[in-house]
Order: C-alpha cells, then sequence, then structure tokens
DNA sequence: ATGAAAGCGCTAACAC
DNA sequence: GTGTTAGCGCTTTCAT
C-alpha cells in the first residue's frame, strides 16, 4: 500500500509538499501539484484515514443510537440525520441501543475512545446524569428527546402540543371515555401525557386508572393492549397510541372482533408513517417531521463541533406537531 | 487527555507494560495488571482508536451500502447484520446509496483510505467491473445480490424459486393474464424474471409487453403504475409486485377506484413486510428473511477477514423463499 | 516479567 | 514555494 512518503520519493519532492497538495493548500507551484496528482496516480495511493485522525484529533464520524433499526420513524429521523451527515463529509456509525440502558452506555465509549466525534441520542434509557459525564468528550445531541437537567442542545417536537391536539380532536368528535397508551418513562413520553391530561382536565373529564397503559410500542403490544381493553367493564369509546404501530395493530385487532372504526371505538395514531394512510380506515394521526428533525440535529451537531454554538450548555430546538385527520376518529 | 505515556509514568512502569495490560496478555504479574488498571481509572484513560487502528491496521468498522434507509426490507437485513456485527465487535458505517451508481462508487473510497476494513453490499448499482478493483482492499460481500462475474461471496435468496411459485400460486388461482413489476436491472431483478417467466411458459400463458413495468419501487410507483394498468385496453387481471410497498399501495388504489380484490384483481406481494398482515385485504406475498441474510452477510465477511474464507472468488450461499397465502390473491 | 525504541502514515511548525 | 523534523498514541520486536 502505498504511503505519503512513497509519492514524495516517486516525485522527488518532500512529504510535506504532498501532503499540501492532498489538503488543496495554497502555495504549491501548479507544476509540483500536477506532479504530485499524477503520483498519486501511478502508485495508487490513498491517504490513510487512521493516520490522518490520529494527527487531526478528529474522525468526521458521528454515532447515532437509535432503539430499534426497524421501527420506521427513527429510520426517518436517521434518514435526516444521513442527508446533512453526508452533505457535510460526516460518515455515521450506527448504534442500536434495543433499549438497553447498558448497551446506551456501551455506545458512549466509542466517544471516549475518540472512535467518533461526538453522539446523536434519537432516544435515551438512562438518566441524566449517567449520560451528562460524557459530555466533556464532545458533543452530544439530543434529537426527539428532551430532559430538563441537560446540559446540551435539544433538537425537539413540540409532543405537548401534539398530544392535547389529538386528544382535544378525540373530546370534539364526542368521546368521554379515552384509553392512553404511553411507552416508557422518559420525558417525551412525560411531554405527551402532560398534553393528553391538559386536554382531558379542560374537558373536565374522568380518566380511570384502567384506561392507562405502559410498555406499548409495537404492533404486538397493540394486540396485546386492544385484548385487554375488550376485557374492560367499562370499556373506553377511544383510544389514545403512542404510534402508528401499535394504532395499525388495534385498528386490525378491531376488525378481527367485528367492531367498526371509529363507530365502535375510535383510533389515534402517532407519527404519521407510510402505513398510516394505507390501512383501512385511514388513520388519523399526529404527524411527526422525522427527517427534518434529523437533519436538524445533525446541523446543531456540526455547529457544535465548529465551536459556532455552544455545546454544554442546554438549548432547546423546538418543531411543530400537526394532526393529520382521516377516517380512524 | 490521558495516553498510555501518562499511565506508564504514573505506575512507574513502561508503555510497552500498560499496553499488554490494556490487550490482556499474558506474561504480566498481577500486581502490576492491577496497578494498571487502578491508574487507568484514576486518570481517566482510555485507548485512543486511531492511533490503535493506525498500528493495527484495522478498524473493526464495516460499511454497509443500502439504497434507501426507509425501506423496511433493508432495514430488516441491516438488523441482521447489526446482530452479528455487535455479537462481534465490530461497528457499521451505514451508506445510504439511493441508487445512485455514483455514491455507490465514493463509499468504497472508505475501503481505500482504511477507514473501513469491508463493505457489505445489500443492493449493486455499477456494473461488476467497477467494483471488482476494490475488491483488492478488503473483503467485500454481496447481500441479496448476485453477479454472475463477481469473484466474492455472495449470500442471497432464491429470486427464481421465490417468484417462481408466487406465479404458479396466480396461475393456480386461474390467472392468465398477469402484470409484471420488475425494479432495476440488477442481477436480483433479472432472477426474479426468469422464475417468473419458467411458470409462465410451463403454463403455456401469453404475456404482452403492455404488462411489463419497469422501475417500480416505492408506494408512489404503485399507485403510478396501478393508474396505468387501469387504463390498458386488455387489462391483467393479476399483479406481480417487486415489494409489498408496491403492492399495499396497489391494493390501496383498487379500493380507491372501487375495485375489489382480489376478486377484480389479484395483487401479490414480495418481502411478507409487517404491512402484509395490516392492510384489508391481507397480503399473499414471498417472504423474504432479510434479517437471516443480513446475519449471514456478517459472519461470511467475519470468516473473510480471519481468512477462514477465500474472499476473493467466487461462493454462492442461498436460502429459500417460501409463499405466504393471505387474501389478496 | 519488563523495558527501550522503532515505526504505523500523516500534518504542521519552523526554517530557508 | 519547498523541505526538515517532531510528534499524534499505540504496538511490537528485541533485549535483559
Amino acid at each position: 500500500m502505498a504511503t505519503i512518503a512513497d509519492v514524495a520519493k516517486y516525485t522527488g519532492l518532500s512529504s510535506a509538499t504532498v501532503s499540501r497538495v492532498i489538503n488543496d493548500y495554497p502555495h504549491v507551484s501548479e507544476d509540483k501539484r500536477k506532479l504530485v496528482h499524477d503520483a498519486m496516480k501511478e502508485l495508487g495511493y490513498f491517504p490513510n484515514t487512521s493516520a490522518r485522525n490520529l494527527r487531526n484529533r478528529k474522525t468526521n464520524v458521528v454515532a447515532v443510537l437509535i432503539p430499534r433499526l426497524t421501527n420506521p420513524f427513527f429510520t426517518l429521523i436517521l434518514d435526516g440525520i444521513e442527508r446533512v451527515a453526508e452533505a457535510n463529509g460526516f460518515q455515521l456509525i450506527i448504534c442500536q441501543t434495543k433499549s438497553s440502558k447498558k448497551k446506551e452506555i456501551d455506545f458512549l465509549n466509542l466517544l471516549q475512545t475518540k472512535q467518533v466525534d461526538g453522539v446523536i441520542f434519537t432516544s435515551i434509557e438512562n438518566e441524566w446524569e449517567y449520560i451528562q459525564p460524557y459530555t466533556a468528550y464532545g458533543p452530544i445531541i439530543l434529537c426527539n428527546e428532551y430532559h430538563h437537567e441537560a446540559t446540551v442542545p435539544m433538537v425537539r417536537l413540540d409532543q405537548i402540543q401534539g398530544s392535547y391536539l389529538g386528544t382535544r380532536h378525540l373530546i370534539e368528535k364526542g368521546h368521554k371515555k379515552i384509553a392512553y397508551c404511553m411507552g416508557s418513562t422518559s420525558g417525551l413520553s412525560f411531554d405527551r401525557r402532560l398534553g393528553f391530561f391538559k386536554a382531558i382536565e379542560e374537558a373536565g373529564i374522568d380518566m380511570k386508572s384502567d384506561w392507562i397503559f405502559r410498555d406499548t410500542y409495537t404492533m404486538e403490544d397493540g394486540k396485546r393492549v386492544f385484548q385487554q381493553i375488550l376485557q374492560l367493564s367499562d370499556r373506553p369509546t377511544a383510544i389514545f397510541t403512542g404510534g402508528d404501530e401499535v394504532a395499525s395493530a388495534m385498528v386490525k385487532e378491531a376488525r378481527t372482533h367485528g367492531l367498526h372504526v371509529p363507530r365502535d371505538i375510535a383510533i389515534l395514531g402517532f407519527d404519521d408513517q407510510p402505513i398510516a394512510s394505507l390501512i383501512e380506515p385511514e388513520l388519523t394521526t399526529i404527524y411527526q417531521p422525522g427527517d427534518e428533525i434529523g437533519a436538524r440535529a445533525m446541523t446543531v451537531f456540526i455547529e457544535c463541533l465548529n465551536g459556532i454554538r455552544e455545546r454544554m450548555s442546554q438549548a432547546v430546538i423546538e418543531l411543530p406537531l400537526s394532526l393529520v385527520i382521516r377516517d380512524s376518529t
């Protein structure tokens, strides 16, 4: 494998000059520049990234923490991140946490060993106090997440407003018994609940603890929870879900049980994934601009890296959510 | 940032001994080992990955080329690759080609600059002759792809058998006019067509060139092509699609036009994505074990890296496809 | 069992 | 405009 020294020897120049040519520095005469380019081609030379990274103390690689690759909403975010990353010469290392606290921490090791310049969290499993120490090693951006105590930039969607909008919509449709499905206990979930209960309380509606369901993420969860709802003596007439996958499975399960959506039971999705407009009836849902949020997070990351933006103090960038009314409510 | 030299100085040992401890080498006394470990913790030392990579001439990073992150089938493959990668201490760099020949080649630059140890293609845009030269720089594995001339390991699904199975099924259902949607002109598409026409010819059925549609990948494509099909004077009674996304959109579009699936028109999917069993009617489709194929490809990659497997000669590993009969045919 | 030292390939002062 | 040289942080002979 040809090195910079080989090119230097071949051209009769010094490695410094070759390096200047590689990095497009000025103050190199045109003929030498051409000489070097020709030699590089001739020798099949390519600069060694590890050597460069070692010298430059940077890698142009970002770690993206994502709970599940097979969750379309997160791949949408990833797509947005990728778009900006590629436009700015950054590579992405994919870190699937599978919602494991331990894995999340393990991946932060990439920061300490300088394998990546920084980290973008698209979800966060550990308490902030466990993450905080790692901010010393490089920019950490929260994307689609929020922690009150976090002292880093956060790009998020206004979950309070989004769930408030959706719940208001259900209430306006005349529903008074609304089941609520939540995911984890993250800040995001917390906010959604805030918006939900804000609408509920404004309308002076009663809420039963039986109507609250935890840990609903997947289609399987949706099916399971829907069956539980059917068992209820006092059955809700509408369901607020935490995602279109869950909602889709519920619509499906309702149909299986001969129930009409939305007449017998209304179901509200979240995300507005492609599937939302593909099933029958189409899902009323909350549109989350996943790619925009991802793109924005990566932009903020680059700003931090370039020192244009303060990376170790809290900053919240919030994008709005919107209600998409279709046929399931 | 603490370096190995700092740890050496702090413990009064040499950097060589510290290195031995870091790498769990034998021939280090227990007390020194403990001494070093304590010092590393005390100083907040972490080995620098770039330096290690430079020395060791390897990165433990693999580039995965994928056309679109938002395509669920490819993220399924990615999930399988990730599972094996993480179990073996490899990181994945994500390379979204967006089906661009140029980007595909650009990403191969990661191999030449030694930023990755090798590359896994989950789809391939360029002719093999353009890829071939890069095999000199490290293992290249084809996953879900096939090229006759390719001199590398290929992990693939038996597309001929899969599309044959699906087409046979349509024929057995009594269909004699079957539209065929294809994607690119890759080896994979080629094989699918082989299987399709094998079944068609066996049954002695006529095929019209009007019934063949190219470049159908997305839901939008599905909608567009379905509308074209409706315009046809001699309209097919069944459609063989290249993926569940396309098929789902077609089912949806059929419904929009007041057509009953499968009575008025039968639609066959491909992949068996989650959506297939979520829409109404549920899709009959060809199940493709995406995660298995991904996992297998990563396993083969590691074998190549370890020299257990020949990396520069053709080897084909083929997994079977199966027909999942539901309600759309 | 431990240490000295060379060198992986590159960049950036600093000289001229 | 070009060259000399000293590292970046780590691993690995080769001594002892």
